[in-house]
DNA sequence: TACTCAAACGATAATGGTTCTCATTTGCAA
DNA sequence: TTGCAAATGAGAACCATTATCGTTTGAGTA
């Protein structure tokens, strides 16, 4: 299934260890695409997988440098993290179970692209969520 | 310049004290329209009037469920506050220097508005934060 | 104007997420 | 294999924020 994955690590110039296997594994997998350092943390020791939360802070934070993964400031006070898949996007966030769906509005990036150049500034990243309820009893994802 | 200010606390049901009428004349003083808790704090501090941090914290907390201020969580971990205006608005920050910008688009609100609707969800907030580059050199403004 | 008392305060401890430290382990090249 | 820099893991440290709890205060009442 993951197979490329010492490739994945030696392309961005970071050495291939287990720890990193493991955690790129995880996203790679499709599990779960929004993992917050925690969760990551939790699902390796279920599965046997013994990495330090602390390796698992510094190769997130380690991946995301390499362009890897993505990291997202959702309220609530912690980083969650997907992989990158090269095309941009935004987030809607359910306040009631967390759930989070992506999406991208063409006419929302050309609108931040004019108002951040009217105003003498050079576009670096940004990042728009939407918190919202969701209306539909699909809602039994738990936070 | 600020008279009305234990009248704004007591419209909104909370006791008029004294710590509660300085936090909000910062704000009113139009000094800053962006502030952490620390820069409160410690503006206060300065001008003599000591007010201790857990009451900052539990100040702005209130006046944020009051509706008097408005609180965003930029990148960088701690929460700013600034009056609520009525007006809302989406904000771009200098990446250089921390300034903050606030802009409004009705383009960029009727796609959001659109995008949730067509998801099943129902707008709670949203927030949009432009993370950039001051392109000019008008970028004396110190985080 | 003094009294009462719940509400508010402030110092400090506790919390939660994240980063740092440093002794031990490991990937990998010679 | 061997050597060693890089990576790891356990736990301490950190930082923003919240909770605790004894003291103070605002504002209605006598």
């Amino acid at each position: 299934m993951d197979k490329s994955q010492p490739e994945n690590l030696k392309n961005v110039g970071l050495k291939s260890t287990l720890p990193r296997l493991k955690i790129l594994g995880l996203f790679e997998s499709g599990q779960e695409r929004h993992m917050s350092a925690e969760d990551i943390y939790k699902q390796l020791l279920s599965t046997g997988d013994d990495v330090g939360l602390a390796t698992v802070y510094r190769v997130l934070t380690q991946f995301e440098q390499a362009g890897l993964l993505v990291r997202h400031n959702f309220e609530g006070g912690k980083s969650v993290f997907e992989l990158n898949q090269g095309k941009h996007h935004d987030h809607i966030v359910c306040m009631q179970c967390g759930h989070v769906e992506e999406f991208y509005d063409a006419a929302i990036e050309a609108r931040q692209k004019k108002i951040a150049a009217e105003r003498g500034f050079e576009i670096h990243e940004h990042s728009l969520s939407i918190y919202a309820d969701c209306v539909k009893p699909k809602c039994p994802h738990k936070r």
